[in-house]
RNA sequence: GCCGGAGUGGCGGAAUUGGCAGACGCGCGGGAUUCAAAAUCCCGUUCCCGCAAGGGAGUGGGGGUUCAAGUCCCCCCUCCGGCACCA
């Protein structure tokens, strides 16, 4: 079927012939060539539509049946706009920086330029295979100089920035140096760079101090962070490759955690406005909230322990200290944590250092060195992941140092463990095992203290509480024996918690008097006892224990005892603001961007570094800084366990290109590039004016389209390009390079595009020439004769369910392909593929052909005719409209081709049709299924395309039935259906329905209590 | 573990957001046309009982609110996606 030499025998719907005259006639026309402002034939008066497909890598295995079903989506709402009178702007390129490219060059040497430049002509052929109204003239491809200039070009303004606090926005670099040397900015303001002193006077520093505190205030910065370096492979790896036993996934060889001097994009800066601008764009909400979290924006605050050292503790003296204030950056002798749950203050019992926090050296006591240099070392040496894995088992040294815990003078022990991560917070924490499930997880294992601060609710007790097996004695007696070994180690280490016994003893006695453990009792056991618990409570409640006893500080303690969680929150914040011991903070998750790779396709860094270690970024007539011509691209390997040799991206190799003589001095280029995402951060912006050499954009261009009013593309980028192109935007926004705050105003996300599979009884997944349907739904091993279950998976060569888009076109043409593809579900959902629902799709438009053109001469269908169109068909084309418009609107596409196979199936079987209703069809066939529409509309009698013809219109009262059905219900029930007038009032439905006769007999012996009417809905009987 | 999303015929999916469950397509069954087939056109198709008229059940499972629940509330199950010691 769809073959097209069956049909060229008669005058038959014949796709191949029709896709490639269009496709033709589009080109030379230049149908879908978008003017700028200014450009000849530009219309000012017509508002504008920016519909933006995210665009593909140019892989060597071409397009797949995904790709399609994004673009279909956007090439729809394009052509939808246009007949709409909009100037739509509807671009397409490629991402053509990345790594198969050069995967694919280190194994056959072929340069990634030939390469990528082979795979663009393919795909650029499929994407035209489908036509797509794309405006070819604004094509573009990320790895082409004329491209990468600008990319440089931002990299430099970052360069060139800083984020000025004042403002919370970028600003040139130059505005820093002036304000430091006017005083105007004090430096330990300023600083996001860590100084060892407090306060420093920019007057004081040397050259080369300066020059250290200006480049660590620049958006694009370098700094040493901790890598995956693999030594073997000669690269850098992402988290993801790396194994839980912190081997390389590729190859399995050795992987060091080491730091390294790598390009860093300050996007930290930019986490709240990156969040609450959220609210100015229309995204799903889980994109939204992937976002969020990934931001993660958290709300508590700082904390200064110091260290003591002494056995005598006087929290007093050490509060008179600090009456001048909170220091900006805390004393050497001090730890200072961050917290989310500052009202669990008194609930501290020990704390917590990150391997890497740099007071491990300096406080660990001579008897602990060892262990805590072998734990570093150890940690030093996993991966993130790696560490994250034995989440299961904690582990931890004692350093032999211990702090004061500010609130209460207690003297508490200062471990350090891998489940304190330095990049968050600052490193340290406060450990409350009775309020945190990781500190009290640890407490366990390492016997440390254990203290409820919150009293938990009954109804945390009812529903959460991981009670000890056993009778409500045997929970009692396990709690009192905790408390009493406790009790008995404090009087060994000389420890004063009198207060505490008192209190948890109370507890004990009230708990379970009646001898039915209720949840109160629950409640009471945790309380005196967390530890024979088998998790703590993080909840909120009422403050206890804090302080336990006396105030300790005498009149400048502080109490919060009966606080709620938010009361307490604030009442010990405002206590260590007023005591400088502490203050409110937010944190982020969110880190600072890693931007170089040791890679060779990607965008060279458009700089230079001098010997004496100074770099300076390249003005715009330097750029584009080019990539090097090389023939070998395989990184240099190192020995295995070689975890000193600095890694040697393939650009060192080239030495000619790495010099640089200027000034009579001589400089180095910098060896890396950059990640594939740089590329993809500003394309939308380049699509607006592709060709100037002069700017990254035309200002009056970006000003009339930007923003994008529709970007669709898959979820798997609902993170991290979406997060930084955005963060590019708001440094472009900052310095008035762009109009908009955001870039992209409504997202969508198209779904996967899946695959039937199938499973035999054990799970195992079945190849698809394997099994056969033999019965309607049922289906069978080919050999075996066993009966397997149909699944949706994804595609994959091994179950051999991939299809192939070439395929389909050539057997059902690119028209056929678009109809399938927005026909088989939502767009946002995932659905499998099934080629045997195709044929639907292309049996559709030989309807439609076929309601215009006569198949045995060729000529228009005699049923055709002029004039007014009668009643019935007047109002099933406006019905469609209607549809088919709304559900355009809504991105509903699905069930706007449902309406047009509605309006197909009503006006096949007539024998006369009328033409204007016909060509009005037509026209909304136009963004589906172009070709045929193109065709139709010409053989119709119209010389030009319908790219430009006016969206028909509907009127909503000829789009109505003038009779209803309504459903009679008795008691909820359809008991009966009855037309009536679609205007009819309730009353009038209420009669319609007591005179139905079936309703009758059904009421006859019932009292009729009440009657809902729905006005052309139903009537619903209340009758008993 | 935490945070999202989803579960409707043999299959893909509809369902004015609380108002006739299964639109539309596929598949399947029947008929017309044909020497025959393909194609085309027409009719039927949630399941169960029944020759039929008719009756009963039904949107992952259990409970609830309501005249009325696929849709709202509570509990549970399964699948998919994201995060994963973020203090």
């Amino acid at each position: 079927m769809g073959s097209s030499e069956q049909s060229s025998e008669t005058f038959g719907y014949s796709p191949a012939a029709i896709e490639s005259k269009w496709q033709a006639y589009w080109a030379e026309h230049k149908t879908f060539k978008t003017p700028n402002p200014g450009d000849p034939g530009f219309d000012s008066d017509k508002p504008k539509y920016y519909v933006l497909d995210m665009f593909p890598y140019p892989s060597g295995a071409g397009l797949h049946v995904g790709h399609p079903l994004g673009y279909t989506a956007t090439d729809v709402v394009a052509r939808y706009k246009r007949m709409q009178g909009f100037n739509v702007l509807h671009p397409m390129g490629y991402d053509s920086f990345g790594l198969p490219a050069e995967q694919y060059a280190i194994q056959t040497g072929v340069h990634p330029a030939i390469t990528t430049r082979k795979n663009i002509k393919n795909m650029r052929r499929q994407l035209k295979m489908f036509g797509f109204s794309y405006d070819w003239d604004r094509e573009l491809a990320t790895s082409e100089p004329d491209y990468y200039k600008f990319t440089q070009w931002i990299f430099t303004l970052m360069f060139n920035s800083w984020f000025d606090p004042r403002v919370q926005a970028a600003k040139p670099i130059s505005e820093l140096e002036k304000a430091l040397a006017d005083g105007t900015l004090g430096v330990t303001e300023a600083l996001t760079v860590a100084m060892d002193a407090g306060n420093v006077a920019w007057g004081s520093l040397d050259d080369a101090q300066k020059r250290a505190v200006i480049n660590g205030e620049r958006l694009a910065f370098i700094d040493e962070v901790a890598v995956n370096w693999c030594p073997a492979l000669g690269t850098v790896l992402a988290n993801e490759e790396v194994t839980n036993e912190g081997r390389s996934e590729r190859g399995d060889h050795p992987v060091y955690r080491r730091p390294l001097r790598q390009w860093m994009l300050r996007i930290t800066k930019y986490a709240d406005r990156l969040l609450t601008d959220l609210d100015l764009v229309s995204w799903p909400d889980a994109t939204n909230l992937m976002q969020r979290n990934w931001i993660g924006r958290s709300v508590g605050g700082e904390v200064d322990f110091p260290i003591v050292t002494a056995d005598e503790v006087d929290p007093a003296s050490w509060l008179v200290q600090r009456q001048n204030g909170y220091p900006a950056k805390p004393e050497a002798n001090v730890i200072r944590i961050y917290t989310t749950r500052p009202d669990t203050l008194f609930g501290a019992t020990y704390m917590v250092l990150a391997p890497e926090h740099p007071l491990v050296e300096k406080i660990t006591t001579a008897e602990q060195r060892h262990a805590v240099d072998a734990y570093v070392t150890e940690a030093r040496h996993k991966s993130d992941l790696a560490r994250t894995a034995e989440s299961k088992e904690k582990t931890g040294v004692f350093t032999g140092a211990h702090a004061m815990n500010p609130v209460n003078g207690e003297r508490i022990p200062v471990w350090v463990a891998d489940y304190v991560l330095m990049g968050y917070g600052t490193g340290a924490i406060m450990a409350v095992p009775g309020g945190d499930t990781r500190d009290f997880e640890f407490a366990k294992q390492f016997d440390l203290d254990i203290i409820a601060v919150v009293d938990p609710t009954t109804e945390w007790a009812e529903k959460e509480a991981r009670l000890p097996k056993g009778t409500l004695e045997e929970i009692r007696s396990a709690a009192t024996a905790a408390l009493k070994s406790s009790v008995e180690r404090w009087k060994r280490e000389g420890v004063d918690r009198s207060s505490h016994v008192t209190f948890a003893e109370k507890y004990l006695d009230e708990a379970g008097a009646d001898d039915v453990l209720s949840s109160d009792d629950i409640r009471r056991m945790y309380v005196a006892s967390p530890r024979v618990f088998a998790a703590p409570f993080t909840g909120e409640g009422e403050a206890i224990q804090s302080p336990a006893g006396e105030t300790p500080l005498g009149d400048r303690g502080c109490s919060l005892n009966g606080l709620k969680t938010a009361d307490a929150k604030n009442a010990i914040l405002d206590w260590l603001e007023a005591n400088g011991v502490g203050r409110r903070a937010v944190n982020y998750k969110l880190r600072d961007w890693i931007f170089s790779r040791q890679k060779y396709w990607g965008e060279p860094f458009p700089v230079l570094h001098s010997d004496d270690g100074a770099t300076e970024a390249l003005g715009l007539d330097a750029l584009a800084v080019t990539l090097p011509e090389m023939e070998k691209f395989a990184p240099d390997p190192v020995a295995d366990d070689d975890a000193e040799t600095m890694p040697k991206p393939p650009l060192a190799r080239a030495a000619e290109w790495m010099s640089v003589d200027r000034d009579g001095q001589s400089w180095t280029r910098d060896v890396n590039t950059m990640p594939q995402w740089a590329g993809s951060c500003w394309y939308y912006l380049r699509f607006l004016d592709p060709t100037n050499d002069a700017r990254f954009c035309d200002e009056a261009a970006e000003k009339y389209w930007m923003p994008v009013d529709l970007y669709v593309g898959g979820a798997e980028h609902a993170v991290l390009h979406l997060l930084y192109a955005r963060f590019w935007h708001k440094v472009l926004f900052d310095h008035g390079y762009v109009s908009t705050p955001e870039p992209f105003g409504k997202l969508v996300h198209q779904g996967m595009v899946q695959a039937f599979a199938y499973k035999d009884k054990t799970g195992r997944l079945l190849s698809n020439d394997v099994v056969e349907e033999r019965d309607e739904g049922k289906y069978t091993h080919r050999e075996t004769g066993e009966s397997v279950t149909q699944i949706v998976a994804k595609m994959s060569k091994s179950l051999k369910n991939i299809v192939n888009p070439d395929e389909i076109i050539d057997e059902f043409g690119a028209d056929t392909f678009r109809l399938y593809e927005m026909f088989m579900g939502p767009l946002e959902a995932s659905k499998p593929w099934n080629t045997r629902d195709v044929p639907g799709l292309y049996k559709l438009l030989q309807r439609a052909w076929r309601l215009v053109v006569d198949e045995q001469t060729g000529a228009l269908s005699a049923r055709l005719v002029d004039g007014e169109p009668d009643v019935e068909q007047n109002r099933i084309l406006h019905k469609t409209i209607k549809g088919v418009t709304e559900d355009i609107e809504q991105m509903k596409f699905n069930t706007a081709i449902a309406r047009m196979f509605e309006f197909v199936n009503e006006l096949t079987p007539r024998e006369q049709r009328n033409r204007s209703v016909i060509e009005r069809f037509v026209l909304l066939m136009g963004p589906f299924a172009p070709h045929v529409a193109e065709e139709l509309w010409q053989r119709l009698g119209h010389a030009e395309t319908l790219t430009y013809e006016r969206w028909p219109a509907f009127d909503p009262a000829l789009a109505k039935d003038d009779e209803v059905e309504i459903a009679v219900q008795v008691k909820g029930k359809v008991k009966a259906r009855i037309m009536v007038s679609a205007d009819a009032d309730e009353k009038a439905l209420e009669a319609a329905a007591m005179a139905d006769e079936k309703i009758q007999s059904e009421i006859a012996d019932k009292t009729v209590r009440k009657v809902i009417v729905v006005k052309g809905r139903l009537v619903n009987i209340v009758a008993t």
